[in-house]
Order: C-alpha cells, then structure tokens, then sequence
DNA sequence: TTAGGTGCAAAGGCTTTGCGCGGCC
DNA sequence: GGCCGCGCAAAGCCTTTGCACCTAA
C-alpha cells in the first residue's frame, strides 16, 4: 500500500458524486501534488477489477467512477443540468431478473440509465393527469 | 443526397446486427471502395441526429449502431461469444415510467444492457439448485 | 535488498476537423 | 457559379504503456 493509493482511496471514499479521472486527479493532487494522472489510471483500473469501484459511462465521452456500495442502484441523468440521481427499485430487479431467465442467461453486470428533464409543475402532462383525476382548479 | 450517403443508408438498413464504424466502413466499401472512414463518421453522426439511427455503447470502447426501429428494445450482450441479443418487455418499460414519475422526470431516452453467460444445463449452479430442492440423482 | 509502484512522456485507439477539390443544382 | 459534401491527413481527447528511478516492506 504506497502513499498514492492511500490518497486516491480516500479521495474515492470521501466523494459523494461521480467524478471523472481529471477530477479524481485534481482531488488527489490537493492532498498530494505530486501524484501522477497516470497513476490515477493505474489504481483505477486495480480498484475496479478488486471491484471496490465502479465505472460509469455516463454518455460524456470519459469514464466516471463510484464506490461500489452494496445496494443495486442505476442512475437517472438530468439533461438540462447534468446532475446524476441514483435511485434503486425491487420491482426492476425481478423484471430483470425474469428477462435473463426467459432468455436462459445468468447475468454478470447489468447497468440501466434514463436520461431526461425535470417535469414542470404547471406542465401540460400534469394538467391532464390532474385533469384524469377530476382535481382540476 | 450523395451517392455516399446512399450507400451508407443502405448498408445500414441491410445490417441486422450492431456493426462499429469501421465495419460500416468496410461493407460500404466494398460497395463503393472510394468512400472514406471519415465520410461514414459524418454520415453516422448526421443519422443520429436525424433520429434515423440509434449509437450503442457495448463497452468495447467503440461506437455500435443500429437501425432506429419503431419497438422499444435492449440488449443482452453474451459475455462469452460477444453476440448480441435483443429483447423487449413491457413489465419492463411500465417500471421504468414508473421510476421516472416518481423522481419527478420526463424521459427522453434511455438504455438497458445486461452482460450475462449462457446457462448451461449442468453447471454448478444448477447442481446446487437441485440439491437444495432434494432431488439431486 | 528487491519486487513492485511511480512519474514522465510517448504512443495508441477512436473520433473529429481543417483544407482544398469536386459534384450537383 | 455557388454551396455543400468528400477525401486525406493532421489533430484531439481520453487512456495506456515503456522505461528508468524510487519506495515500501
């Protein structure tokens, strides 16, 4: 265990977002700048294959890492802002896990993401739901 | 419309499969070998926009493509052999619209893939399963 | 002491883009 | 003739890696 991987693990543990690898860097550097963005790859690459991390592709174009906690959770992203919302659902699992069973597959990984935008509360969709329910004003 | 783009459309709505760039490059080729790698990403991208097609990530590390069908559909990749399977469900999209309306969210887009390995008819696992319901032979 | 980790810079893989030429309307 | 697209090669971006030095055990 070398002091670098020491301040990296920290740095993972303590980050509550999901943080690129420049971002982790930059983090790291802050405690200790003298390490390197190539042994930010390295111990990346060593924590996700202990699978203490996991790596996101969160359609940006570079990976994105979290502590790999023990609940199954996916991610909704926010179009508008970026923001990544977890969320975690039983109902899902099964539907999953039925899916791999129909198809006679035992499932390894799995990732699920849904990409939208904040529904407004004077939305048209929120009239006619409301509409539906005869509550309108 | 260039004769490229022809091609290019045409190898695409001729593949049944999930083909990266270079292979789209290669089918069109042999069709019309003046065509460059560059025009095909051009052309790629203008398709994705044009919501004619729809790009996947398989982490691979490179762009998939897929004609743009009507249905509603995800991917089971076989960890094994790398084939491809796709499947669709209804429980499944009625959760997922479930999940966005309960996070406050309008969906526009989203993906699904399951990694898995073929269940084999003797493994281990079904051993096991069979032990715990007592009727091991 | 020594096996393994690190820093640096170069190289790699996929994708994008600047530029000049050419085809289509 | 003008606009748009193409081919080519260079450049970009994220990531990996060769190599020499260093460090934890």
């Amino acid at each position: 265990m070398t002091e670098q991987r020491r301040v990296i693990s920290r740095v993972l543990s303590e980050s509550c977002d999901h943080p690129d690898v420049e971002e982790i860097h930059r983090r790291s550097a802050s405690i200790d700048p003298k390490i390197s963005i190539a042994t930010v790859y390295r111990t990346m690459r060593l924590l996700e294959n202990a699978r203490v991390i996991d790596k996101l592709d969160l359609r940006d174009g570079r990976a994105r890492y979290e502590a790999n906690r023990a609940d199954r959770h996916h991610h909704l992203i926010d179009l508008k802002t970026g923001e990544v919302i977890e969320f975690n659902c039983d109902e899902l699992e099964l539907v999953k896990a039925k899916i791999a069973r129909e198809l006679g597959y035992d499932i390894i990984s799995d990732r699920l993401e849904l990409y939208g935008v904040k529904k407004e509360s004077n939305s048209l969709t929120q009239t006619l739901e409301a509409f539906k329910r005869h509550d309108v004003p």
